[in-house]
DNA sequence: AGTACTTATTAAAATATTTTAAAAAGTAGA
DNA sequence: TCTACTTTTTAAAATATTTTAATAAGTACT
């Protein structure tokens, strides 16, 4: 253990983790740090079982450089998402892979922390290697507080993330639902865009979650991403305006779409923005266009991209889980 | 020069300059870094000339520290703005403030780059110890490049940091007039808060400089902060329904700046909303708070606060330049 | 004024990191 | 297959940083 930079591992660790990094120089060029350096802390994550050398790399004309990676089997996570009737969850691999999931009903009107705490019990019991929690909530969550959780009246004002840390003596991530599911986008997306906004109409009013220059954005009082009360026509917000829409979307729908593209085009003006494709078909998504290109001229537009929410959102727990983890400090090893 | 850090050179200097510290353990802590190291690359900027020991600070109950402030002499920079028939310029010291501004006319239609380096030429005989130029302009620009530039066709697509840094051999640094705003303003709150707009209503069409988590937003298009054509109305955008109004803001303008005010805040949610005080009185201001409150609750309704655009594009400008300056490699010292 | 207590600074030793150079491991072409 | 070349890895020396402990410089109270 002497020696070793404690920061430093843990930038090793999520540049193995999440930015595709596997080779000593990578490493060396990404870390700005010398490769002995890289090497001496690479070999602590090996002798500790999170990493494993593999075989060697393809040469780019010498000696090919040796691959390193996290190691699936170090260790598992569990990530739970909070709904208005149940707790869903998942549990997950050291890189993320899904091992199990499942459902627990919750009875309605019922309180979601015991029932979240029972849960967490018997998956820990079931897979005592779970090492760390990450849950989803759509609330405004700062800190791993519950904020405003106008549909969940149990948890207002609960520290979750205290709540949980106490009881299992595990680190605890907790966010919200669009922040997670922009996060778990963003994780998937090849080209890694450093600024797009996710877009949830939702059936009891829309949400969205924003991501600037690679940061989430909060908002000073924890209402960033409220985009039904924007302000649209003489007499009708974004949220009035899509409420009385049906499955398949009607051109008024489509106009007031169009129109925040177009204020989120003129004022953030990201690379993307994301839509739920349970609820906007492809076609919907060119009249989206087309009509934006009505208030703002087209180059400015974002790239309108359909993804599944679903699939953000755990992958985004998955990935602030996991991101927690590798700021977990390293236990003694047994020199 | 043996043994010193570059980075933590820069470091130093930025944290003495901008972040009002001036103590070692102040800097020791806020930097990371080890006493011994911070007094060891202090001293190498006191002995050349950069900053300056001061007397003792005031006791905190034990023995007071010693004080180290950037020396104001060090060295000078310019500031020069373009606008549509003239370009204004400031000189300033080390530590940013004014020694002499000017302006200097050009005449309409006729090409602002000659104009700005003759102007240029003319000041740097002036004041030889001038050694950085910070540039703005209203358009946009990225890396120092001028991309869209509606009101100067003579600057469209020029490299203006790349023509006057070899013209000059100076750094220098261009920046869109509201992005220097908002951070001129910024760098004077004594808050510093981290999330803020700054709105202007303008002449010839409103723009806005947005600031998020401490980053400028340019969006992926240079596009970011046109708010002129945010749609607010069901047949008018922002742009056209402000276009009418007289000196004097009438109901229907102060509404259009409240929907504005409350998509900011359903969208970024910032601390702070900052206008123009020559477009904007203290009771305009208290209008559209009112009117805000009308489309969303009162708590996530920024701070409004009127400010000198001038001023703040100007210290804009000035810190700008300052913070080039701070990057700077050392120049070797007689030893 | 003197003593106990805080806090900053300095100096020396311990530790960590980088630089440099040599060795190892590959490819590509003669 | 040998040679020249490229790139990674290892090892040793040089350098930089931090830790520790001692010293200096103040305050507050008796």
């Amino acid at each position: 253990m002497a020696g070793m930079n404690t920061d430093l591992l843990i930038r090793l660790r999520q540049a193995l983790l999440f930015e595709r990094l596997h080779t000593i120089p990578e490493l060396s060029r990404t870390l700005s740090t010398s490769f002995p350096t890289i090497k001496k802390h690479l070999d602590l994550l090996i002798e500790h079982g999170e990493v494993d050398e593999e075989d060697s790399d393809v040469s780019s004309g010498g000696r090919p450089a040796k691959r390193y990676r996290s190691r699936a089997d170090h260790t598992h996570g569990l990530a739970l998402y909070l709904e208005l009737d149940a707790i869903g969850y998942r549990i997950f691999d050291a890189v993320g892979t899904l091992l199990t999931n499942g459902t627990e009903s919750v009875p309605r009107k019922h309180p979601h922390v015991p029932a979240l705490v029972r849960l967490i019990h018997r998956l820990l019991a079931q897979d005592p290697r779970i090492t760390f929690l990450s849950v989803g909530v759509a609330a405004s969550v700062e800190d791993g507080k519950v904020f405003f959780a106008p549909d969940y009246p149990s948890l207002q004002q609960v520290d979750l993330k205290q709540t949980l840390e106490s009881e299992f003596h595990l680190p605890v991530v907790v966010e919200n639902d669009m922040n997670a599911a922009v996060v778990g986008f963003h994780e998937a997306d090849q080209n890694r865009q450093q600024s797009l906004i996710y877009l949830y109409l939702g059936k009891n009013g829309p949400g969205s979650g924003i991501l600037i220059n690679g940061q989430l954005v909060r908002g000073s009082s924890h209402f960033a991403g409220e985009i039904s009360v924007v302000p649209q026509y003489d007499k009708m917000t974004f949220g009035q305006a899509i409420a009385n829409r049906q499955t398949t979307l009607d051109v008024r729908t489509i106009d007031a779409i169009s129109r925040l593209t177009a204020t989120f085009a003129a004022t953030l003006n990201p690379h993307l923005l994301i839509f739920n494709s349970a609820e906007v078909t492809a076609s919907d998504l060119e009249q989206i266009r087309t009509t934006t290109a009505r208030y703002i001229p087209e180059t400015h537009i974002p790239r309108l991209v359909r993804s599944n929410w679903e699939t953000d959102y755990l992958n985004g727990l998955t990935r602030l889980g996991l991101q927690l983890q590798t700021e977990q400090p390293i236990k003694g090893t047994s020199t």
